[in-house]
DNA sequence: TAGATTGTTAATCGATTAACAATC
DNA sequence: TAGATTGTTAATCGATTAACAATC
């Protein structure tokens, strides 16, 4: 009961940093790819698309896994890494959903190599439970407590309508599943110790748009002002 | 040239608000769809998922479009969002690579009511050249160039292996297109003045594996302390 | 030993939050 | 006027960055 209060010793991970994590092991998993054995946390911070004092300041929460004056050993921070996130292991998950956005996150082939494996695709329309995709069969959305029960699954994605999103999301905790990537166009409430994270494609198109608007503004200042240069 | 310093005085909006923009404009369409006229900050923020003192510390970075003792007035506060994103007009937008992602991508109907226009689909695999996709037709990558001119493409969608990414981003730099969105699961480097968002499923799904297994120890650790308790 | 590079410190920057004065 | 709610202030918190001592 106090236990969680008396052993949060161990160290805490910034938010910041977990998100980032992945990225590394991205990147170092291309490193190893390309046949390098050893690099510095420059080499590292270039292929991950950081600045090497970040790096750094991110692996230090992780511990010290480097060698001063001559950088990190790519397999071994690797599999540190993957083992920090948790991903040594492999983790079952389902999909909810299974229209266009579904079919495309059940054929991803990056799941398996990084740590995933689809066991269950779930859809409500039973139009759809003939469909077999990527080798895994659609089935009946009702199946869920059963499979969620059966496999252990603790992640669920959920790529259904806006609408179904919210039901979805209560059948998906009342299964056990604690953890919920949404892929639906709105906000869903969970009860506390339940994580979960957005993917939303037209929120990130609006935030480039903002951008976009503002480069497009600035540039007419500038010709503005290049033109009353010219006349002054 | 000097334009750009001297006429910086306009407000700046932090990029954390920008990034939730989006995210009122939707909870505020809502709202309008479900017959609300006004609310309250609070009504805003539960709608959004977010909390009210964020939510006001938000908009007021756009201006002041509430009535104090009173709340907003749900379609004027959704049109001023609307028209600080950009929104109001339609940005007209490119996806590259359509495979299962980009076939989702270009089926998604949230992209007209939302701001985005797709105007074309390219894919460099010549056996995709006959298929339409939501009544638009996959045309060759070359046509890329030409396209982007034609409709003045600002924003490009990248949904093609990781392995084409960099050529897919520089080919559509050098079209002009100055936002990206980039679903291929690699970094990418672009000049200044470009700006990139990621969307990458598998890192969302390792973020949330860190949290669950994280939840697994504390469980786990209960457990011990709870079995120790009983026995004190 | 000299050169290289990590891991850490401390300063800076930006984001969040609670509280409340302003005001409808 | 009394009640409600905004817009803003100021304190707090967390993330980033540069610099460098530690050390291979």
């Amino acid at each position: 009961m106090t236990a969680r209060t008396s052993s949060e010793t161990a160290r805490v991970i910034p938010e910041a940093t977990v998100a980032r994590l992945p990225v590394y092991l991205r990147a170092l998993t291309a490193l190893a790819d390309a046949g390098i054995r050893t690099c510095s946390s420059e080499d590292l911070a270039t292929a991950a698309g950081v600045n090497s004092a970040k790096l750094r300041k991110d692996l230090s929460y992780l511990g010290s896994y480097g060698t001063r004056g001559v950088g990190y050993d790519v397999d071994y921070l690797r599999y540190q890494i993957a083992r920090e996130i948790g991903v040594t292991q492999d983790w079952p998950v389902v999909i909810v959903g299974i229209g266009n956005l579904g079919h495309a996150l059940a054929s991803y082939s990056g799941f398996r190599s990084r740590g995933f494996r689809v066991v269950a695709l779930l859809d409500a329309d039973p139009e759809r439970h003939e469909e077999v995709v990527a080798g895994v069969a659609v089935r009946p959305f009702d199946d869920l407590d059963a499979i969620a029960h059966e496999h252990a699954v603790a992640i669920g994605v959920i790529a259904t309508p806006a609408a179904a999103a919210q039901d979805v999301a209560d059948r998906m905790v009342a299964a056990g599943i604690t953890s919920i990537l949404n892929f639906a166009p709105a906000v869903i409430s969970v009860p506390d110790g339940v994580d979960v994270r957005k993917v939303d494609l037209s929120i990130e198109l609006q935030i480039l748009a903002y951008h976009e608007q503002r480069k497009a503004h600035e540039h007419a200042r500038d010709e503005v002002a290049a033109a009353m240069g010219g006349e002054a």
